[in-house]
RNA sequence: GACCCUAUCGUCCAGUGGCCUAGGACACUCCCCUUUCACGGGAGUAACACGGGUUCGAAUCCCGUUAGGGUCGCCA
């Protein structure tokens, strides 16, 4: 049997994290079994279903680097993959089910006679789950189509599932309960039910049920602040599976190669944005340096910085780079590269230019580097450096005594990458005439 | 309320009867490295929900309790 598994969102406005990670494991599970991976919108009756709420999920996944082989701007052979486009599908399978003596008529909704039985399901994750259903009571029969025509998700997923052929249906617990019903659809369209794993669902950290406002829901959310999507992606995996072996850094192939369905964890996760983070920040420190300038160059145009050049870039972000973990966050960190314009920081002119009574030391330590430097024969971070301690023993003071005043004189604040790379990369003549303003300011 | 799922450090995972005085990672604390911030290295705090069984032996199997989550829609 061949591997087809899908995702089937609807479209809400915004992707939410549980549902990338559903997504994710779906896509992950066609890949391993060299099956296809379906995209299908359910949009059945939703005001809310407007074409900026279809294109959040199409960016979500792309982002996440989920490519589908059926849906949306793809096509295949069992669309259209929108489902307000598939009401003939829909009407036909009613009909079957109605020549089958399958439905009744209450209060002009069309609903679906439950057989009234013990229903077995063979959980990929779950295991072996019988569900009584011979109680209408607690087990009332579902409805599939309104009086205003319009159908019910029940109905058209599993309609749609059979009809795309799914062999797989991976989703979240939540989904669980209704599964029961669904198979008794199969069963009264006589089509055999599709495999199904219930995955856990994702809580927030502090175990409570995760919704759309809670911090890092929205996948949107982390292009935005600057996470590499590789670095989320490895996060989301190791969300309820683990490669066993205590990795927390793992390729998506390798994830690939060792994925089972059974081996997905049975409790619900709580959502750790801290270990993300971290995980991005190991993410951005062990990318290539291309890589890295393809995913920082969109930050830097948001906040109108530009550059000479792409060497000048590649090199700038090459000294920045291993101090981030945050892609947002550049921006602060490189302007001082580009621009002479660049702010200075209040607490940091205070404290490593001006200080107590050491203003006129910070000034005087300026000069005194200025003048060291002027003379440079090689301007590079080693003779920088060499120069700056030489100048500090002269002085009689400590290396960061020189350092830090020569910082905030040349980015205006007091962390950032290391200061003879950056000394280098500015060049003797920015760096002189920036010691000469941070020697003014010291004693202003 | 009924039904279903779950239960190991604060969090994510490892652990499928003896290798567990329970391991890794994030977070936190301290130390080292260091011009800052990071990175890296080292140390530390911290968990088998509870009660019964089964067994020579239980985090691991069974039952119950409790707790959390889910479903019970003419939402998806």
């Amino acid at each position: 049997m061949s591997v087809r598994t899908r995702f089937a969102p609807s479209p809400t406005g915004l992707l939410h994290v549980g549902g990338a990670r559903t997504a994710l494991f779906n896509w992950i599970y066609a890949r391993k079994h060299a099956g296809v991976f379906v995209l299908r919108v359910e949009d059945t009756d939703h005001s809310r279903n407007t074409q900026e709420a279809r294109q959040v999920i199409l960016d979500g996944l792309h982002w996440l680097g989920l490519d589908w082989d059926e849906g949306p701007q793809k096509g295949g052979s069992f669309g259209p993959y929108y489902q307000s486009e598939r009401n003939h599908i829909y009407e036909e399978y009613l009909s079957r089910l109605e020549k089958g003596g399958h439905l009744y008529e209450d209060h002009g909704a069309i609903r679906f006679r439950s057989p009234r039985e013990k229903v077995i399901l063979q959980d990929e994750i779950c295991g072996r789950i019988e569900f009584d259903l011979t109680n209408p009571g607690t087990h009332p029969d579902i409805t599939l189509r309104r009086p205003d025509g319009s159908w019910i998700f029940h109905f058209v997923n599993v309609v749609d599932d059979i009809e795309m052929k799914i062999s797989h249906v991976i989703r979240g617990e939540d989904h669980l309960s209704n599964t029961p019903k669904h198979i008794e659809l199969y069963k009264a369209l006589g089509a055999e039910p599709p495999r199904f794993a219930h995955m856990p669902l994702i809580l927030n950290r502090d175990g409570s049920k995760m919704s759309k406002r809670d911090e890092g829901a929205a996948l949107g959310s982390y292009p935005e602040q600057g996470y590499a999507p590789e670095a989320v992606r490895n996060y989301l995996c190791l969300l309820g599976w683990s490669p066993k072996d205590n990795r927390e850094m793992i390729s998506i192939s390798e994830v690939i190669a060792l994925f089972e369905l059974n081996q997905i964890n049975r409790r619900n996760a709580a959502f750790d944005l801290a270990k993300c983070f971290w995980l991005n920040g190991q993410y951005l420190l062990q990318m290539d340096l291309a890589r890295y300038t393809e995913l920082a160059i969109p930050f830097l145009e948001k906040a109108g910085i530009s550059w000479p050049s792409y060497e000048s870039l590649e090199q700038v972000l090459a000294i920045v780079k291993p101090k981030l973990k945050l892609l947002r966050d550049l921006p602060e960190w490189v302007i001082p590269f580009f621009t002479e314009e660049f702010p200075y920081d209040k607490e940091s002119v205070a404290k490593s230019l001006q200080g107590n009574d050491r203003g006129e030391s910070g000034s005087a330590r300026l000069e005194a580097l200025s003048t060291a430097f002027a003379e440079l024969p090689l301007w590079n971070a080693s003779a920088l450096e060499t120069s700056l301690k030489e100048t500090a023993i002269k002085l009689g003071v400590k290396t960061g005594e020189l350092v830090h005043p020569a910082r905030v004189a040349a980015s205006g604040r007091s962390v950032g990458p290391g200061l003879y790379e950056m000394l280098e990369i500015l060049g003797p003549e920015r760096t002189l005439i920036r010691f000469a303003a941070g020697a003014i300011k010291a004693i202003a």
